[in-house]
DNA sequence: GGCAACATTTTACAAATGTTAAAAAATCAT
DNA sequence: ATGATTTTTTAACATTTGTAAAATGTTGCC
């Protein structure tokens, strides 16, 4: 199971002996579709990666849940406050598959980035890409209509278009359900 | 000038060995009001930290110019894309005020994350800094209105409303500068 | 199959924001 | 200070998007 994961890109840029160092903490686990793995509101204790499945993070606001994130095979899973400043999460994630995940405890990864360079600059790329990629979500928000944002998404994530509820694809665009369908409508 | 800069939060968890092996490649600069350090489109060569003074990141789009982040005393700048992947960004930074800087070479700091770990992990923590900064006004657009985003903004960033044209203001809070506008007018 | 639960689309209407243009206010340079 | 330039506000109107509710479609389960 692990050792597939060798060939994602996510692990590519790693020594074969940082590999082996990281791969010791990993444990595989698997959990049917609908399984919330992060909770809001709590230290969540595990990082995890997606070997297989989709997953999606969410918030609970007063009438409405705002989906943020969707995560497929090759993605990192975690709560960004309990990772970042070991504090309560915002976020909820839920499985929207049967999924296979690998974990590590969070405080083995801590002691791996003060003891090997090559896993905290590992470590360091995986929070750089989220950010470049959170950025460029943030920007395209200001310059692309709602359309285009979904016409590009459609383009980009053919297998969540497939396998993702219409309601969590439209507050990650951040439009109603409504005008998701609007939108769908046009251009057959 | 650089010794000042031990004391920010950014440097405050580096050990004295760090920091002296760190400030080793630093230099400082100064730049009047209205200079711009990073351009879209060029891969940008340095790292900086702004000792001093306001600056902006904006994109240019077809017929407008979103701004999307400020920086205070104490943030670090850099092109994303020049720093993250080695490729021409998208953001251009401009002061807004006559600013002070501390710039270290990239190609310097590349080598010291291959060299020190305690670095190292100084530039992980940069990044997811940064990232949850970056996804929590993601969120907040979903689950806040412009009229609460502007009155937190306002409260949170006294100096830069003070100091920073409304104009870049409305494009980082996502709104247009009339909408701004009625914001204020409302409520005093 | 057929019912129940849930998801999606459609409709009508309301509210928020955008667009354009012009006036008022503030800022800058000489 | 004064005129020129830029920024901010205001106005009228158009457009987009949201809200609520009903209609339709889909899925899963017994």
């Amino acid at each position: 199971m692990i050792e597939q994961l060798r060939d994602i890109p996510l692990f590519s840029a790693l020594s074969n002996d940082a590999w082996v160092e990281l791969s010791h903490h990993m444990a595989c686990v698997q959990y049917p579709k609908g399984t919330t793995i992060i909770y809001a509101d709590k230290v969540e204790p595990y990082f995890y990666i997606l070997q297989s499945g989709i997953a999606r993070a969410y918030s609970d606001g007063e009438n409405q849940q705002i989906t943020f994130w969707f995560g497929e095979s090759g993605s990192v899973l975690f709560s960004f406050n309990s990772y970042i400043n070991n504090s309560p999460g915002y976020e909820n994630i839920e499985l929207l598959t049967n999924s296979t995940l690998i974990r590590i405890k969070l405080a083995d990864l801590f002691m791996l980035y003060r003891q090997n360079i090559e896993i905290a600059n590992w470590g360091r790329k995986i929070a750089e890409q989220e950010l470049i990629a959170t950025e460029r979500r943030l920007i395209d928000r200001a310059f692309k209509g709602a359309a285009l944002r979904y016409h590009e998404f459609a383009a980009q994530s053919p297998e969540l278009i497939k396998r993702v509820a219409l309601k969590h694809i439209a507050s990650y665009l951040g439009v109603t359900q409504v005008t998701l369908s609007r939108i769908r409508a046009t251009h057959q």
